[in-house]
This record gives structure tokens, sequence and C-alpha cells, in this order.
DNA sequence: CGCCAGATGGCAGATTGTGCCACATGGGCA
DNA sequence: TGCCCATGTGGCACAATCTGCCATCTGGCG
């Protein structure tokens, strides 16, 4: 995590290109080796930074009780984690923003972005499946059409999460309020009336 | 194209790790320095190959005349590109399961993957501004809140057709029938009945 | 024929990524 | 205390990945 960052702010301040591996591990504190021991290749570095936000808010769904609604922790999920304050500093917000652009300048990090959300919407699937098994409700992880159905639910709702992270990242509006992210993606849950949640 | 092709057979008959980028640059009968002129990596080789299903049916959406609704337009397409013997023959879809497993279990392709699901999410969200734009409806690209309802309308519909891809690819089920590529992915738009698609 | 634009590829070299082994640290155990 | 082992670290060499620069080829066009 701290290589994160130091690779975060290296990339930030002087572009993806111009920094090599080494210069990251030295920002880290770390031998060129030991680098490369925790990451695959220098844009992995900032993964984890994209990856710890959607943690947040998967594990907020997960500790939610199974009589709750869906579409009711998902708001609530999103309420609480993406709102400025809670947990994130308004300061951090900036450099989500920041890396958010970052990814979408270049090919190499967008594909680290959409491997963290593609992650998060994997984890959520599983923290679906376990609501479901919780609610006593019929799950058979092994009937293709249920799987689908979970699958497609869990990308559905982590979609209207990161589409509206997307959406706010490209303009330069505010973090909180109506165009912040938290109450774009609950816009985006609010267009999903009548989906069919799958109990 | 045909690098794509000769890249695919290499890695799945060898594996990944094994074919160097001069070994598919010689099976494509091109020099080394020419394949890094048309791809960065030597794992973004097969990304056309994820491509083209997806330009496929992101175009089918685009021809669809703006009078038809949406979800109607969105399945007639599914079912027009994702059918086997409708332009794709039924052993192209034993190489499309075989290439999304590659995928599953290849962090570096698993991110060619998810980055083409990503570009056709964005074309398809094109299309539907076009859509909207032809049929008068006020779309306004530099609303925050009108380009995100947007974007998500398209990555819902995109989720629909990947997650479909994937539950197949990951069994070992029939192309066609119930249970195939386009009827599960029916099944999924089917689930976002009530959805607001915007107008 | 001469010229140009675009595609190709040879070559050198920086950078990336990996296998192998050595070293340090710290905890458990006789 | 001395030993062993597990774990994290990093040095070193080397294969592989990319990139910049320039030479060559090819086809169209006046």
């Amino acid at each position: 995590m701290e290589i994160a960052r130091a690779a975060a702010g290296l990339f930030v301040r002087q572009g993806l290109r111009a920094t090599r591996a080494e210069d990251i591990a030295q920002a880290a504190g770390i031998a060129p080796r030991t680098f490369y021991r925790y990451f695959a290749s220098k844009e992995e570095a900032i993964g984890p930074l994209y990856a710890t936000g959607a943690q947040r808010w998967v594990a907020a769904v997960r500790a939610a009780p199974a009589e709750v609604p869906l579409p009711q922790v998902l708001e609530d999920a999103v309420r609480h984690t993406l709102t400025p304050g809670l947990g994130v500093s308004a300061a951090s917000w900036d450099w989500v923003r920041t890396l958010i652009r970052l990814a979408e300048a270049n090919p190499a990090l967008r594909r680290v972005w959409a491997e963290a959300c593609r992650a998060s919407e994997r984890s959520l699937a599983e923290a679906l499946a376990e609501r479901l098994t919780a609610a006593q409700a019929p799950y058979d992880a092994d009937n293709v059409a249920a799987r689908t159905r979970l699958c497609f639910t869990a990308a559905v709702a982590s979609a209207a999460v990161r589409t509206a992270m997307e959406s706010w990242a490209a303009g330069d509006g505010p973090a909180e309020g109506p165009r912040g992210p938290a109450e774009l993606a609950v816009t985006n849950l609010a267009a999903l009336r009548g989906f069919a949640w799958g109990t």
C-alpha cells in the first residue's frame, strides 16, 4: 500500500512512461527485486488504490442482514462508503478522481482499473450468494441459469457504482451533493426499480 | 487479425508463458518489429478476437430503427449475433469458449478481455446516444446526470451479454438451446423488465 | 520516370520481468 | 544457549519485452 501510494505519486507527477519500476521501488524504500515480488508490472502497483474503495463497498453489502431487501442494502452501502467524510477524506477524493482520469488516459492503467472493477464485481457476486443461502433461498451454484442470474445481478449493481464514479471523475463537480458519486450511483440504482433482483 | 489467430493458436497450444512475441510474429509471417507496430504486448494480440463478436452485436443495435423500443432491439441483436450458424460457425464457438477460459485462467489475458468488454460498452453507449438524438429526445452530453444514465444503460445491457458469455464459457453446455449464450443473455434482459431505459 | 506516402523490418539499447540463491530476522524448541 | 525453520528481503545474471531511429520496399499518381 505504501508502494501503491509511491507509484501513484510518481505516475501523476512525472507520467507513467517516465517512471521506471526501479523509481517506484526507490520511492517506496525497497529493492527493485522486492517490488516485483508484490506486483507483476509497474502499472499493477496502483491496483490496490483502485481496489480499496470497492472493497469497502462490498464489505458494507456483506455486513447487511439478509432481511433487508437488496436494493435498500445497496443504496445504504453506497451512501456509507461513497460520501466524503465517512472514512474517506475530501483530499482522498481528489486522488480518486485523479487516478480514474489517469486510467482513462492510459490503456495500460485502464486495464488495471477494469480488472479492479471486475474483481469487486466477483466478490460482490460471492456476497450475494451468501445472502441467498443465509435467507434459506435455494441457490444452486452448479446451475448455469442460477449462476448467470447471480453474476448478472452483481454486474448490474457494480455497474451502477462504476459508471457513477467514472462520470463524476470525468467532470469537475464536487464529491458531495446531488452531482457527487454517491448520489449518481443512487440515481442509477433507482432506475433499476422493477428489476427482478432474484428474491 | 491473422496475427490474432496465430497468437491464439500458440497460446492454446503451448501456453501464454511459453510463447514469445517473436514466436507469434513468426507464426504470422511478419517480423517481430512489425508485430509491435500493431500490438503493444503479446497479450494484446488476441484482443481483436475478443472484440469482433461484441462489435457485431453493437453494430446490430446501431442498425435498428429508432422506433423499435430498446429492449426489443437488444434482444433481437442478441439473437442475431450470439446464435451459432448466423455468421459464426459452431467451431468458432468452441474457440470463443476456449479464449474466454484462457482469460479466466490468466491475469494478463483477463485484462485484455476486460478491456474489450469495456470498449464494447463504450461504443454501445455511443450507439444509444445516437438513438436518442435520432428520436429527437433531448440528450445533453455535457449534463453529468444524463451522461451517467446513458453510460449506465449501456453498462447494464453490456453486462447482460457479458455475464451470459462468461457463464456459458465456464460450463460445458452447448452453444445453442436454452443454455446457450444467446438464451442466457435474453433471460438477463428479461430480468430488466421494469428497468427505466431512459425513454 | 520521379516522387511521395505508407507499410515493413533491421538494429541497438533501455526497461521489464524472472530464476536462483544468499542473507537477515524472529519464533519455537530441546 | 544453540539449533532449526519459516518468512521477508534483495543481489545477480539473464531472458524477454518494448522502443527509437533509420533503411527499404511497394503502389499510386502526375
